[in-house]
DNA sequence: TAACATTATGGACGATCGTTCGTATATATT
DNA sequence: AATATATACGAACGATCGTCCATAATGTTA
């Protein structure tokens, strides 16, 4: 770490805010554009995968530049994670935030999904999804963010689900977080078999069984 | 390479027959025991994490022994694929095989491979889920055998759903490319749900999505 | 503009990666 | 038992990894 750097977290944790004032210090935003770039590598290469070097020859730094930017290589990843969950959030959580909580959330939430996935947002697909597959036998902060990160995704189909329940949209004997888990598991798998079959089928199939999966459960 | 392992993949093929009979070459033994580690490693490290000086180590040997073993990285992690596979078969599909072509031997593979799941086989979990996600996005002969192992596995879910529509078991408008990719959805997510949270709660979740999803489709 | 803090750079460190080679040892065959 | 072959080993290769440091360039502020 750098002389001045002391304060490197709190400024980072700042970016944010600076980039809604629409003012960027030079170091904030070559953090945002090298994570830009990071978030794509991460996502064909994996966490692990993700190499500083190469992510500085793909956005035309120095290697010791990027060390520098985010300080050591986990610091690196869990900035990928951080800007991963606002990227799913910006594109699936908040467009389905106009469809009134309950079973009409839940069937936005799936169509933003789909539509995310569909758009090739991560030149590799999901990335909080692979990196959840990558992570999963490492103990190590990524893994517990990574963790942290999809149990809010769960929670959040379960929140609806429950409120769905409520507004008598849903059978009353339907279980939340069985729910959540089969919806989540139709969403990952649609990404995973589009990535590895190649195929638009994932989509097709992903949609049929989000929206059959809430008709079977509606009363 | 070596001088006298023109012929090393030959042997290597023939390591299978070479077990039936119980009767082991020297460097057939060696590869066996090599592979057993090695699975176990690439299970939660993942394939490209595997290094063949960790594995050697694990193995009790010399790091250049276990390259002249397999070739080359490469070779070793396909290797380790279809050992995988073998694994797969002998404790997901062959058990099923008992039950009656159709919802019953469904309901097999399903037990069978949460039961797989619960007993750990591999120390990072399922690892043929894990590979597909991790190689999804490299193109190569690794990702081609994952993927082929995997339109396998489809495709038995896929042929045991149409026997049972042919048998009347189940309703005739099911789709079963559709009922295949929903099943397989559940497993794998019940897989990845005990990796990441750590919780026995995913093979519950898995079992009641996987019999009631038969049911559904049920005429 | 001058003084200051921040950011970017090139070079070097030790560690580890996959791979290759020459050679010693163990096994199978005659 | 002798010979031939298969297998294991240690050492070294170039490449790349994450990290660190001294220094130069840049931007910000007084």
């Amino acid at each position: 770490m750098q002389a001045g750097m002391k304060g490197w977290v709190v400024t980072f944790e700042a970016d944010l805010d600076q980039i809604t004032d629409g003012r960027l210090l030079r170091g904030a935003r070559s953090r945002q554009q090298t994570l830009d770039a990071a978030v794509q590598l991460a996502s064909v290469e994996g966490l692990e995968g993700l190499s500083i070097n190469r992510l500085a020859h793909r956005a035309g730094m120095s290697k010791s530049s990027v060390h520098a930017l985010f300080g050591s290589k986990e610091a690196l990843q869990l900035a990928v994670i951080h800007r991963t969950r606002e990227i799913l959030i910006r594109l699936v959580v908040r467009p389905a935030r106009s469809a009134k909580a309950g079973t009409q959330r839940l069937a936005a939430l799936g169509e933003a999904w789909m539509a995310y996935l569909e758009k090739r947002t991560f030149d590799g697909g999901c990335l909080i999804s692979s990196a959840s597959f990558e992570m999963d036998g490492r103990p190590g902060a990524v893994r517990d963010e990574v963790a942290v990160v999809f149990k809010e995704w769960l929670g959040l189909l379960a929140t609806n689900v429950s409120r769905a329940i409520e507004a008598g949209e849903l059978s009353p004997d339907t279980d939340p977080d069985q729910l959540a888990f089969e919806l989540n598991a139709i969403g990952m798998s649609a990404n995973w078999h589009h990535q590895l079959l190649g195929k638009e089928e994932g989509f097709k199939r992903g949609r049929a069984a989000w929206s059959r999966l809430l008709e079977i459960h509606s009363s």
